[in-house]
DNA sequence: TGACGATCGATGCAAATGCATCTATATAGA
DNA sequence: TCTATATAGATGCATTTGCATCGATCGTCA
């Protein structure tokens, strides 16, 4: 816990340094970059980066005001909608990447060899719910 | 950090089905408690904890108004207070635990081997700001 | 078809957090 | 001693989170 809180203090500080978005954004962001041209519904956020419902339907207003996402509707359910990243939002996201990713180097990659991180990996890995594939 | 956040978010949950504070409340009370009688002044408390000063500042004055702690002034120094937990805060702590530890079983002890436990600890003990001793 | 419970996503309100700044006291230096 | 700077802790204000609930649509079953 002291551990993760540190870390995630240190990369939250170093995008806030650099001018860019909490890493929220980021997480979101990634998802939808994975997720291509088809885009996400919300409920699958949710699923998969661990935030609250209610969360994700703000953190989107949010990251639709500035035009990182655009939301379309769907087809075959009048409910729901589709989250789709914009150029913008991918581009954000690169240059978020930029100082994350160094973040992590500086506080996890040059701190462990790379079997260490494998086995801290495969550690972690079994503490998931549900436990992570592989 | 997805590891970490559904820890989190388990032992949270648990703390709140049992009617108890969040977990944040934990962590004060029990560097007080460690401390013992001398209690500890609240800058004190927030190179311990990864608490943020005007965070501990208002979380103090929560625990104050449950009665969970008490501000003694300091002698040597006007501007600063000592805080000591009080024998309804040690209850209270006593009563987080049992429910906070039973998640940690759950979660964590349960799922890796003493060995794992052990390796697990080493690994993040050298991503520790600074390097965690030992 | 019509009724009913479940699901999707949004939102009002209260509480917590982040940020900047404030007051008060302490410490150092001319 | 007097002034300037640093430190301890609190707080006003804006943003974010948490909780409960809402409106709308979907799916199911009589």
């Amino acid at each position: 816990m002291r551990v993760s809180r540190q870390l995630l203090e240190r990369a939250e500080d170093a995008l806030k340094d650099s001018g860019l978005p909490p890493l929220a954004w980021y997480d979101v962001l990634h998802e939808l970059a994975e997720a291509g041209e088809g885009g996400l519904r919300p409920f699958q956020l949710t699923e998969r980066t661990l935030f609250a419902q209610y969360n994700i339907s703000r953190l989107l207003a949010r990251l639709e005001a500035d035009g990182l996402v655009e939301k379309l509707p769907v087809a075959d359910d009048g409910r729901g909608q589709t989250v789709r990243v914009t150029d913008k939002g991918r581009e954000t996201r690169r240059r978020m990447w930029a100082v994350y990713g160094r973040s992590i180097a500086e506080l996890v990659g040059s701190r462990l060899s790379n079997d260490e991180l494998d086995a801290l990996s495969a550690l972690l890995g079994r503490l998931r719910v549900p436990p992570a594939p592989e």
